[in-house]
DNA sequence: ATATTGATCGTGCACGTTAACGGTAAGGTT
DNA sequence: AACCTTACCGTTAACGTGCACGATCAATAT
């Protein structure tokens, strides 16, 4: 059974191919009674449209390719979760490729994107290198980075307000009584380190609180370094009694940390994560975290993306969107 | 700046288009020199083939279908994670829809994936009805159906051997000294409850243990279910001291009833899951699971896919593929 | 010398859709 | 009566690729 062509609705409708493509497109210069027969002909052969034709004529797919740093990682679920709703909600599909957190993997995803025609590319930028990105810069491929973006990069992004939410972060600590406060960041070069770091500072600074530098410490993303990280901040003396952590999985390797040394969370170590991943809630002390707002992330960077693509060529302004985070505060301080 | 095509190609090595499609095809009847040559100017031009007009002369896209339940349990993404991998190493691209567990939803995930024109489809069946199933086999579009199945409906499938997890699971309780075990299983009408119900039978009754029919308790597989159903399990008298779960997600659920009820994990209750997804190990009392080889699984049901991709119309037999499990023993047990 | 073969390459059409363009008929305008 | 407008519709070419077929030429066989 072969598919249903225009052609095929075209003969049983008794009119051109041209007609029944004037009336499933909503072009002028066509009878409404016409129209809606075409229309119920196409209904009853359903008809479905040769997406490959359409891509080859208008050169316009409506796919969108997704690249993830790591979709193991539920932060990284929770946006790919909101981007594909928004998406298909908006008639798009979306390609999603993961590239392990690697450089080399970012570099052939983009070059894999390109080669699929995709009208759009939403990407969550691996740390170590930019050159990918300025590259694609150079074609004229709309993109969007999500959830990371490069200081000297001039380029449209969705991210949090890092300095905003690290700082609230530490502000709670502070009103809890904390002062010796650790900063477990993110690799230095990408920008929400940064600015979590100066959110930090001025937390810090606001109070009257001097910064032990040796309390603040860079770290992977992953789980297993937040282990061996806090493994070295809890042998320091004095000792922190509260730590900032880059994301919830450093959290959970400070927690396990914390709970080799016998160390009581909140009352021993008071730990805030961030993202709120969803089992923050599972853990045996529920764990304060800052809140980033994943699914509007993800569905916002839909959006920033489809307005980049409906003007195309013309010079639109810069995108950069920071959304608000939201302290939630749970037992671990 | 334009796209390279093959005309510019062929204009560049003096030479005709079709030999340019030989060249770079592998196709016969082309001088070795001359094809070098080609693909020696493809190169240097950047020539990338556009996927829509391949896909409308040979109605073959590399492009795959992948519907999932539900992208932010770990588990499907895991077997994304998988799925991906062996796809992009096999110069497929996947295209990920979520159905939210909905039923309505993956009927329309199915008819996108149709009017997409994926070569293949990769489902993991939410578990209220098989309507969809049944249509979609009516279609010709190769589908492997991931982690349920449907016994009455003859389909290819990758699960996993849910009788022998669930008896492994059992007897590693009943090593331990347990003779009321508890089975909080999923929704009964789908193949992995009924065969994890068959295997807990049997296990049980291998030992000569009598089975307390209250203590089959069947569930959602969402996190919330697993804590009301705990809720009600643990307030029987007599109370199990061991339950199995049907997901690490409601063995959280479990978890967490049980804390509320005051009850140790392991000490006052020994509690199973099923899955193994990453944080299992970071909960307080790492959970002793029945891993599924989730990646595994993943590369498997793409394999699967590609050879019923390649064999087409051939009537190939049934591809029923069942993975082995692993009991891993933490501290839960 | 002529016929045959094989290696190599070009020509032309088809895939399904869109859009520019031209055509037709009915009605109105000068 | 000759023209223009309007509304509607069909013809046709084009998007980039792959495949069937035919053409060419040199080498070999008869």
């Amino acid at each position: 059974m072969d598919r249903v062509t225009m052609e095929d609705v075209a003969e049983e409708a008794g009119v051109s191919i041209n007609t029944v493509s004037r009336a499933l497109n909503d072009k002028p210069d066509i009878n409404p009674q016409t129209k809606k027969e075409i229309l119920q002909i196409a209904e009853e052969l359903n008809y479905q449209p040769n997406r490959f034709a359409k891509g080859l004529r208008s050169s316009k797919t409506s796919t969108l390719g997704v690249i993830v740093a790591d979709i193991l990682n539920p932060f990284f679920s929770a946006l790919l979760k909101g981007i594909e709703k928004s998406a298909r909600e908006d008639g798009y599909s979306i390609i999603v490729q993961d590239t392990d957190e690697k450089y080399e993997n970012e570099q052939s995803a983009i070059q894999t994107a390109l080669a699929e025609q995709v009208d759009g590319l939403l990407i969550s930028p691996v740390q170590t290198n930019d050159q990918t990105i300025m590259d694609l810069r150079n074609s004229d491929l709309p993109f969007v980075l999500l959830g990371r973006h490069f200081d000297d990069l001039e380029t449209h992004y969705v991210v949090t307000d890092d300095v905003k939410g690290a700082k609230t972060a530490v502000n709670h600590l502070i009103e809890k009584g904390h002062e010796r406060i650790a900063l477990i960041n993110g690799p230095s070069h990408i920008s929400s380190s940064k600015e979590r770091l100066r959110g930090y500072r001025q937390a810090m600074k606001n109070h009257g609180l001097s910064i032990n530098e040796s309390f603040i410490l860079e770290d992977n993303v992953m789980i297993e370094h937040g282990y061996e990280t806090a493994k070295n901040l809890l042998a320091k003396t004095p000792s922190p009694t509260a730590v900032l952590c880059y994301s919830d999985f450093v959290a959970l390797g400070v927690i396990k940390a914390a709970r080799d040394e016998g160390l009581k969370i909140s009352d021993d170590l008071a730990v805030v994560g961030y993202d709120d991943i969803f089992f923050a809630t599972c853990l045996e002390v529920p764990l304060t975290t800052v809140r980033i707002p994943k699914k509007k992330m993800g569905k916002k960077a839909f959006k920033t993306l489809k307005t980049l693509i409906g003007h195309e060529e013309n010079v639109t302004e810069l995108q950069k969107i920071k959304l608000e985070t939201e302290l939630v505060s749970r037992q671990s301080t």
